[in-house]
DNA sequence: CAAGAGTGATATAACGTTATACCACCTGTC
DNA sequence: GACAGGTGGTATAACGTTATATCACTCTTG
C-alpha cells in the first residue's frame, strides 16, 4: 500500500522505540512478553522484511555465500549445487551461483562482484590458468573461501576434491580383470588439472599392470563431442576394446556413437564413466561409472566452508573424497577373452 | 595484506577527500585528469572493491536480481538461467538464483531472503497452488517482479511464458496427419497450470480431427518417471501408437521403454517432446520435440524484467512465445498406415 | 529508608557509501 | 577592481540497522 516498511514504521505502529523492535526481531536483549507480542503483531501486519545490507553493514556479519562453478547445466554441477544450497540454506544461508565457463577473467570478475556485494564466504571452482592476481584478491578482503575439484597450490584457502588417481587406477584394473589389454582414456582437455590426475591414475595402472601402450583422447565435456570423439577413435585405433571416460557425458556420447555403429557397449566395447549423473542410470544401456554422488559432494563443500566462517584461525584443510566403481550394463569381458560360442 | 580497504583508505592513500574518491571511482562530478589518475591508481594498488551493500543503501538501487526457478537440474531450465545471466550480467547486474522446488513455502521463504537481501528485481515460476499472501509481500516492497511460464491472475505482474495449447495442438495434428489414430498425452501433473493449457491443445485436437478419445496420462518430469509410465500406460492401452509428451525427459524416458521393450521409436510408435533440451538432438533416436529455445526464452525474461525496472509505471505486458516443431527420428507414419513390405 | 540488584526500555553512535550544498580559486569582462 | 561564470574539490548529512551505554523503575534487604 504506503512505502517499503522499516523498523521506524514497525516501532511506531507498536508504540515503542526503534531500539526495541530490533531487539524483538532479533530475539537479543530483555524485553517482556506484552511488548514482543505488540511488534511481532505489528511486523506481521506491516509485511517488514528488515533491511539484510543495512544489518549487515552494522553488525558485519551477512548470510550469503557465493559459489563460483563451470558449466552450470552439467547435471554433475547442478547436483553439486543442489547439496550446497540444501545445507548452507538450513542454516540460515542464501547462495548464488555464478557461471565462470572455465574463463579466469569471466571468474575474475564474478569474485570481484561477490566481493562487493557483500558475500562472507566464497565458493569456487578455480578456472583454468587462474591468475596469482585473483588470490590476491581473496587475501587482501580476508574472505573466507574454498575451492572445490581444483586444488590450487599455494593457496590459502581450504580445499574440496576427489581422489582421481585412485578412482582411475581401480577402473582400469577392473578393466584389466575382465580381460581388456587396449584400453584408451577418453575425455577432457590437456589443461585441466584433475583430467592430468585421471590420467595419471589412467597411465599408472596400464603399466603396473603390463598392458598396452596408454592411449589418451581429449574431448569437451559432452555427449555430443563424445559420439563424434569416439567415431575417430576407432577409426584411428580399431584394436581399442575398453574406454576409462573423464566423464558420465563424454562416456553417454560414446555409448551412442557405439550403437549407431551397431556395436553393443558392454559386449563389443567397455565404458566406464566418471561421476554418476542421474542419467548414468537411466541410459540403455546403464552406463558403468565412477560414483562420487555429487549431491553429498556439494554438502561437505558446504560444512567445510562454515567450519571455516566459525573459525577463521584454523589450519587449513583438504578433503579428498574416494570415489566408488559403479558397475552397470556397459562393461563385460574382453571379446577375445570371451569363450567361443 | 591489512585490513579490507575502504573508500577512505582509498583517498587518504591519493591524498584527497572521500567524497572526490567517490565522484572518481564512479565517474561523476568535475575532476581533474591529474586527481583521477592518482585516486584510480591508489585504489588499484589497495585492490579496493566498493561495498555495494553501503552504496545501495544509501543510493536506493541495487544491481542484484533474484530468480526463483523449480528444479535446477532440469536442463531447461539451467538453458533459461544461462540466457537470463548472459543478458543481466552484460548490464551489469548480479543474479541469484534459488531451487523452490515447487514448495509454496520454500518459494516464499526464498522470495522474502530476495526481498532482505536488496536484490532490486525478481524473476520466478510460480509454485502450484502459490497462496494471495506471497503476492502481498511483492506488492508491499514495490519490487519489480515478472512471472515465468506460469502466468498468475489477478497478479500485479508481467509475464512471460509459452503458447502452450497451440504447440500441442500442432503436435497433435502433426501426428494425425501421419496417420495415428490412437495418441496419449504423457507427462506432468494434474495441479500443473501449464499442463492444463497443453492437454487442452491435445483435446482439442484429438476432438476437431476426430481421432480416439482423449487418453492422458501423469507421470513425474525425468527419465525414470517417463519410462515406467509408458510401460503401465502399454500395458493398460496397447492400441496407442504415438505419444504427445509434457517434456522431453519424459519423452526420451519413454523412448528408452520403448527400446526395452524391443520397438523402435518412429517406427512402432511416435513420440513428440517438448522444450528441445541439448539431449533431445543427441539421444538415439533423436527426439522429435516442440522447441522453444529457453537460452533465447530466457534472454526475453530478463529483458522484461529490465524494460520494467526503467519504467516501473509502464501498464503490465504479458508476452507469449510460440513454440515450433522440430521433427527428427521418433516420429513417423502409424504402423497400420505403413504399406505391406 | 538508603543501598544494591534486577528488569524493561531507550538514546545515541557507529557501519561505508553517495547526494547535496557549498567553498575557494581562477579567468575574463566591462 | 568588482562581478559573473566556470572549475575542482570538500564537509556534511543522510540510508536502515545494531551494539553499547544509560536511564527510570521496581523489588529486596539489612
Amino acid at each position: 500500500m504506503t512505502s517499503k516498511p522499516k523498523l521506524e514504521t514497525v516501532a511506531r505502529e507498536a508504540g515503542v522505540s526503534v531500539a526495541t523492535a530490533s531487539q524483538v526481531m532479533r530475539g537479543t536483549g530483555r524485553i517482556s512478553d506484552e511488548t514482543r507480542r505488540r511488534v511481532l503483531q505489528a511486523a506481521k501486519k506491516l509485511h517488514y522484511v528488515p533491511n539484510g545490507r543495512a544489518a549487515s553493514m552494522r553488525s558485519g556479519v551477512s548470510r550469503e555465500i557465493g559459489f563460483v562453478i563451470n558449466q552450470i547445466s552439467n547435471p554433475f554441477n547442478a547436483e553439486v549445487i543442489s547439496g550446497v544450497s540444501d545445507l548452507l540454506e538450513a542454516e540460515g544461508y542464501l547462495v548464488s551461483v555464478l557461471d565462470a565457463r572455465d574463463d579466469p577473467l569471466r571468474q575474475q570478475r564474478h569474485l570481484e562482484a561477490f566481493i562487493r556485494n557483500g558475500r562472507s564466504g566464497l565458493l569456487w571452482v578455480p578456472a583454468q590458468d587462474t591468475p596469482p592476481e585473483t588470490l590476491t584478491l581473496l587475501t587482501t578482503h580476508a574472505l573466507p573461501a574454498v575451492t572445490f575439484l581444483r586444488p590450487l597450490d599455494g593457496a590459502a584457502c581450504d580445499h574440496v576434491g576427489l581422489r582421481n588417481k585412485e578412482a582411475t587406477a581401480l577402473a582400469t584394473r577392473h578393466l584389466s580383470d575382465l580381460g581388456h589389454r587396449d584400453i584408451a582414456y577418453l575425455g577432457g582437455s590437456e589443461h585441466s588439472i584433475v583430467r592430468q590426475e585421471r590420467v595419471a591414475g589412467y597411465c599408472d595402472a596400464m603399466e603396473q599392470l603390463g598392458l598396452a601402450e596408454p592411449l589418451i583422447w581429449s574431448s569437451q565435456d559432452n555427449k555430443m563431442a563424445g559420439l563424434t570423439a569416439l567415431q575417430t577413435l576407432r577409426h584411428d585405433h580399431p584394436r581399442i576394446t575398453a574406454l576409462v571416460c573423464n566423464g558420465d557425458m563424454v562416456a553417454l556420447g560414446a555409448c551412442q556413437a557405439m550403437i549407431r555403429a551397431g556395436l553393443t557397449p558392454g559386449r563389443d566395447m567397455s565404458v566406464i564413466g566418471f561421476d554418476d549423473i542421474q542419467d548414468a542410470a537411466v541410459a540403455t544401456p546403464a552406463l558403468s561409472t565412477m560414483a562420487v554422488s555429487p549431491y553429498n559432494l556439494g554438502r561437505k563443500l558446504a560444512r567445510v566452508l562454515l567450519d571455516r566462517i566459525r573459525e577463521p584461525d584454523m589450519p587449513q584443510t583438504t578433503s579428498e573424497i574416494a570415489a566408488q566403481l559403479i558397475l552397470r550394463d556397459t562393461t563385460g569381458p574382453a571379446p577375445t577373452a570371451r569363450p567361443p560360442q
